[in-house]
DNA sequence: CATGAATGAGTCTTCATTCAT
DNA sequence: TATGAATGAAGACTCATTCAT
């Protein structure tokens, strides 16, 4: 009666598949990747896949939304320990750089495969993206409402530029496989010039 | 005399097919391109198109190195015109942001395509990104050197921060086709914040 | 007692399938239909189709059956109820043109599907359609016999000959869709013809 | 420069393909048969197959077609040789029968495949058919104008009852593979009864 | 150098059939 | 008997690349 694990067969296998064509899209990129080889990962039969997926640009965009949905939680969870602007921004910074050393797979796809979708893919890629842009936005809203942010700076502007530059540093270390920069001196530096730089003073 | 015209006939096909390329790609994506369509685009058979290029990523490489050669050209020229670190960093800014703007179909295939790449191009990426990158990262040295920035700044992960923060602004514009924030605008705020950020004091 | 409706729950079961896949047979052909879409309509899982029919083209061979003793006996019991060659050779013409309007789905599946059967098909198919020409066969040697018709028809051609001229009829309005021509004026003037055309004088 | 047979490459593969789909289509039917039989029949590529079809419906369209013309055409330089309505019901009769027995394979995807064809293909098979049919009822016309065939015939339905009369036979022999009946015994008969049926007198 | 017809390997997807429950 | 989730074989079609002219 402890059905709490009672998730049905079908459940299973969708978790299943998704996670195995996430092993797969980062090994091979998703054009490289073929149905089969996510079947046979996911150690499901090829016809199998399609009792739970449209097609192969439906596997991409659950991949998607289901790690998306995770990395928005989970930066929610960990905004949610502090109160101060500055402090949420150093949270923002490291959680953000965390995250894509911790789910390397993950922060491959998403690195990579989801920009080159085509136009319809785009939308959905665009909506999330937009969720987890804003969480970023809101603090620098806070900050400002607070007074210790300088008023001037555009939230729009401001949310792409912290993200793009903490997303730099993710993509440098996915695509030379560097180890250079710890994920906390990166996280620092970052934050460090960002809320220098738009401190009031 | 009159040697400025003189390519050969083959230059010109080369050339001609690159530029060909670089307008299917942005619209297509490179998988989805066609070597038929591209080679349709140049006026040439398709056939030719083998002559001047090894493959189909061959042709993405040349169009990569093409490309990446004017951006760094052009970037080094604009560069060339000040002395001082802190409008050097400007400079960047708007010359970065105005490309991308002034060239739509390389920012797309800049933004998207070069990202998906299979293991072999990345090598191709990687090294000319690196060229790209490091102009921003001597502006930085100098910076330091001449004592207006801060010293504790480490300029591999600043200049990944500033190259980040302007790219993530070309994404939005390239993905969402979208024209809010003008390139002066977004080019001043990220380097405002970025100036303040990391100058001494 | 109430026998009539003691049939089991299989019997009801079987009646059912073969009466969803007529229907479905009709309307997309053998090969386009899919035995899901038969489970579908006859509120059956797909699995249970199995337990009643050894497989699709089996599924075929017993929609063809039922509908042709149908067929047989219908024609049977219409010619008994006279005994002139002349008029059955009218009741003939009038009852299959009438059955081919009245139940248009199996007209569908008669005109189209049986003749595109496979090998083994064909020997079902021709059994029970050489019984049904057969029955036309009688008619013109009782005629001869009769003195009515001329010695010198062929049966064998014959009965071909005239149930392939109404089959033509309703062939054109199965494919056609059209209602021009009725029953009655087709099937006064192909047995008008014919009866004229093996009269004796 | 005796140019005559200077067909192109490319005409000749379109003939071959037709020819070697007729065949294959023949033998196995269109649904079991395979795009690569064809190929491998007509000595082509599988993707040559493409360069000249849009898809495997079109193969059977373009059969039709071809064969469909040549019917026709072999027909009225038939009928163009007598000025007799009489004369040329008969030789309706023969050169249908004949066509069959001669162009087996044609018979049997006639016969067959084109009669399960999808909505779409019925247009095609439908006015090529047309055409045909009407051959035979100016045939019919012409005697009515001639005042030796009976006023009341109506044409519409007359040149369906004969052909389909005659196609019954040949669907006998293309379905049985049975020899029975001869063409000329079998042409004379129908033809027989038919004259004899419409007949004024 | 240039052509473009021909090639054929490669892959997504469908769907008849099975079988554990 | 009944179910329907799972299977996996099969095949149409695409497109990068070649090569005879």
């Amino acid at each position: 009666m402890k059905n709490n694990t009672n998730t049905t067969r079908s459940e299973d296998k969708h978790q299943r598949i998704i996670k195995a064509a996430l092993k797969v899209f980062a090994k091979k990129g998703f054009y490289n990747s073929k149905v089969s080889e996510i079947a046979k990962e996911a150690e499901v039969a090829d016809g199998t896949i399609y009792l739970y997926f449209k097609n192969k640009d439906d596997i991409l965009i659950s991949v998607f939304e289901t790690e998306m949905k995770t990395m928005i939680n989970n930066m929610k969870k960990e905004l949610g320990t502090s109160q101060d602007p500055i402090e949420k921004v150093r949270i923002f910074a490291f959680q953000h750089l965390n995250m894509i050393t911790e789910n390397q797979e993950w922060a491959e796809v998403a690195q990579v495969e989801l920009r080159q979708s085509t136009k319809f893919m785009r939308e959905y890629v665009k909506d999330h993206y937009a969720d987890y842009l804003n969480l970023f936005a809101y603090i620098v809203r806070e900050g400002q409402e607070k007074g210790v942010f300088k008023e001037d700076i555009n939230t729009g502007i401001a949310k792409r530029a912290f993200f793009g530059a903490l997303d730099e540093m993710g993509r440098y270390w996915v695509l030379s496989r560097s180890k250079r920069y710890s994920v906390e001196e990166s996280a620092k530096q970052i934050s460090d010039i960002f809320i220098k730089g738009v401190m009031n003073q």
